[in-house]
DNA sequence: GTTTTATCGAGAAAAAAGTATCGATATAAT
DNA sequence: ATTATATCGATACTTTTTTCTCGATAAAAC
């Protein structure tokens, strides 16, 4: 099976599983084939960009008919890397820590956290949804021994550097970030900050301008 | 004072939030004045943007010498309608939604989550970080009374719809939404997704690109 | 069987976002 | 005092992203 190894746009990236959501839904109601046309009006987007973001996935439709939602939701996994899960280390077992420790959707995308690490006594040996709380100091070894590509990042902003730099240290290659902290992270390693603020950001902004005319 | 009413693309409205996180830190260590040139720099981003973002809040920069910390932070936080507290109500007092009502930052973030209300009735009565969980009957009565403009939905991909059409019937202006469902809302309303999985979709596809070259 | 219609896919056009250039200006160095 | 330098802010330019147009095609309607 050919790979697509395409580099598409951030805004293609961050549409793809929009249109999967609506995927399962359709998959779940029983809906065979759907066309672009059908989804871009379900977001309020252009038929067009719907169509050359799912050509980034490979996936090829028929004229008059569309695409095969069975079909292009295993396409759009493929191209999002959630077709076989990624093992994950959290660290961090806070209150963002524990809700993404006990997100059992996280499977359908390809996620999969295997344990967390904390800094205090007092959460380390407890477990969480099934998962272990371990001291920071074992870390380390594990990364090696169980190869793990993504490390997870739920402590407080002042330590996030900390902690990042420990995970690469160890060997992690990505980075999800929930921390609101500027971190530097050296060449090759991938930052991904999940900014709940900046969306906030946007609805507050956009909320004023409404509230005040 | 005059009221900065400047409407700006979504991508600026979302990296103001990451220039305020720094000049919070930068003031912490007590340094007073700042350039774009600086911000560009801890961002990898061009200077000149940094200035056209800036500029968006009304903040005037001095030749030479760039922008106050100070007045700054506060024109981004003005601007982005951080100043003063919306109150909010939130629906689904699960994992997601406890962490969020736990989330003592939302402060600095112009967020009150006042109170929660869930369908659960093991849920209902309690109290989460010292905020009541209320039955949803009774959410309808409270937004008019305590004019509530925004809520919060944490509940389940397949309740999400009906949460959000209760919250706007009852007069909510703004909807902040966590749940991966394409949700449909009426015009005027503000529909704001805060989806973690878009965040995750870039980070897997990077590393898959980067794990199989 | 022919026409109509909905859709895809490719390429062109338009719009938006980002980047470069340059004069003005405020401070620091000479 | 003069020169050098870092920065702002305005404008021009470039690149990227989005939208439009149109021919091809597969099914449905006539
Ligand atoms: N809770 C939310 O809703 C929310 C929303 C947006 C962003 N965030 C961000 O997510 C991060 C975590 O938030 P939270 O609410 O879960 O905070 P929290 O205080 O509940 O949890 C932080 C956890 O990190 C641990 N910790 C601290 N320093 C550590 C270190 N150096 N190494 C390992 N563990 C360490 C603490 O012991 C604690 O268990 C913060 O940066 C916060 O700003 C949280
Ligand atoms: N937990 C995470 O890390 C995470 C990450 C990304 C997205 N999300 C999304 O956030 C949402 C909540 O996730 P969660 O992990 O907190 O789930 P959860 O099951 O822990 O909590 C859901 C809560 O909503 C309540 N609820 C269900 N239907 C309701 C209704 N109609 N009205 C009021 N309350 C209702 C339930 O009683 C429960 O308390 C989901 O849509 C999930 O996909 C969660």
């Amino acid at each position: 099976m050919a790979q697509h190894t395409v580099v598409v746009s951030r805004s293609t990236l961050k549409r793809l599983p929009l249109y999967l959501h609506l995927l399962e839904k359709l998959q779940a109601e029983g809906v065979e084939t759907i066309s672009c046309t059908y989804i871009a009006k379900e977001f309020d987007f252009d038929p067009t960009q719907v169509r050359k973001d799912v050509e980034a996935t490979g996936e090829v439709g028929t004229a008059r008919i569309g695409f095969r939602v069975a079909g292009l939701t295993d396409k759009i996994k493929e191209f999002l890397g959630w077709n076989n899960a990624h093992d994950a280390f959290l660290i961090g077992a806070g209150n963002m820590g524990k809700a993404l420790l006990g997100y059992k959707d996280f499977e359908k995308y390809g996620l999969n956290i295997v344990a967390a690490f904390d800094k205090d006594p007092k959460k380390v040996g407890a477990k969480i949804f099934g998962k272990e709380v371990m001291p920071l100091s074992k870390m380390p070894a594990l990364v090696k021994r169980m190869h793990i590509n993504i490390g997870i990042v739920t402590v407080p902003a002042e330590h996030a550097q900390a902690a990042v730099d420990a995970l690469i240290d160890a060997g992690v290659k990505a980075i999800w970030n929930f921390a609101p902290a500027p971190l530097k992270i050296p060449e090759g390693v991938i930052l991904e900050n999940a900014r709940l603020t900046q969306s906030l950001a946007v609805l507050t902004n956009n909320l004023t301008r409404v509230l005040k005319p």
